[in-house]
DNA sequence: CGCAAATGCTTGACGTGTCAAGTAGTTTGC
DNA sequence: GCAAACTACTTGACACGTCAAGCATTTGCG
């Protein structure tokens, strides 16, 4: 926090810093815009509603939910309550245990995630794998790994598919 | 948007996206606690200070400041407003086109970001570098370079330093 | 010149996320 | 078998970004 620290950063590793934060910045926003622009829901919407897609039943708990989506038992709520509004999602009490809920994903919802998803995963193709060679896309797997496992060392390996 | 298209993902594909995903999120997350934690800033906030104190006289007009800091007009209206109360930036109209603002750095601004700077890109170094063999942040740059300019095609490259 | 269009910035309403509290149900321990 | 502690979820106030006006100034052009 004071003073100079030994570890400044070089001229490369400034010009690659500067290309991932333009990365972190962008690529984000122009996937939430794509599916905004598209299906009329944010990223994480998609993510909830991919996650029960694929899950048995299409059923899971508020709690396993929002951690395969990525955000809070809060977050979750709020979302849940506008896709419980738009008639994608359903919410019942867990008969198991009286505290849970269930979120389940209707036929309205299923039709909504499945008609989503290709475009999804052709717009992450097409602006995270196209621009690279086959084997720097084998060198970016290895990387983004790594550095996930720095920043989110337990983050459990947030499941199955999505786009 | 309907049906199945010819380029779902490969697993090794799904492996490298679930990765550079969960980057996607926590990366910038993780960078915003460290600034919130340390200086009581947000990024973006961090970003219109790194880049005043780059300027010459310290000052640039909000325009130019906006597209340096990557946010928009307003998003920067908004966040001046908060640091000029804070005492770390003073807006004054343009001289030379009664239109424009100039937002320069104040001294206690520039003692902010001299103060904040070191912890900030220490913390960027911890997360992003260190995990990766010295290959690994070339073949970064490159990758970054590449995944940037698809998605960003004109996005002039942001600027001198910031951390 | 003079007025319409363009430019630069600000403002306010709105949507969404966070944080702190609140509610309901369940487990624990005596 | 009951009270205290804990768990699961929801809710509401707040902060921040976006979008659509709005205002002031400047530029373009007849």
């Amino acid at each position: 926090m004071d003073a100079q620290q030994p570890r400044w950063l070089t001229d490369e590793e400034m010009q690659t810093w500067l290309a991932l934060a333009r990365v972190l910045i962008r690529l984000p926003a122009a996937l939430d815009d794509q599916l905004q622009r598209d299906a009329g829901i944010s990223h994480f919407e998609y993510q909830v509603l991919a996650m029960l897609s694929g899950a048995p039943e299409r059923t899971l708990r508020m709690s396993a939910l929002a951690v395969f989506a990525g955000g809070s038992a809060s977050r979750l709520s709020h979302v849940a309550g506008r896709l419980e509004r738009a008639g994608w999602v359903r919410r019942t009490p867990d008969p198991a245990d009286g505290r849970g809920t269930l979120a389940t994903l209707t036929d309205a919802g299923w039709e909504k995630i499945a008609a989503t998803a290709p475009g999804h995963v052709e717009t992450v193709r097409a602006l995270v794998f196209d621009p690279l060679t086959r084997v720097q896309q084998r060198q970016l797997g290895d990387i983004g790994r790594r550095i996930a496992r720095t920043v989110d060392p337990d983050g459990s390996d947030l499941d199955s598919f999505s786009g």
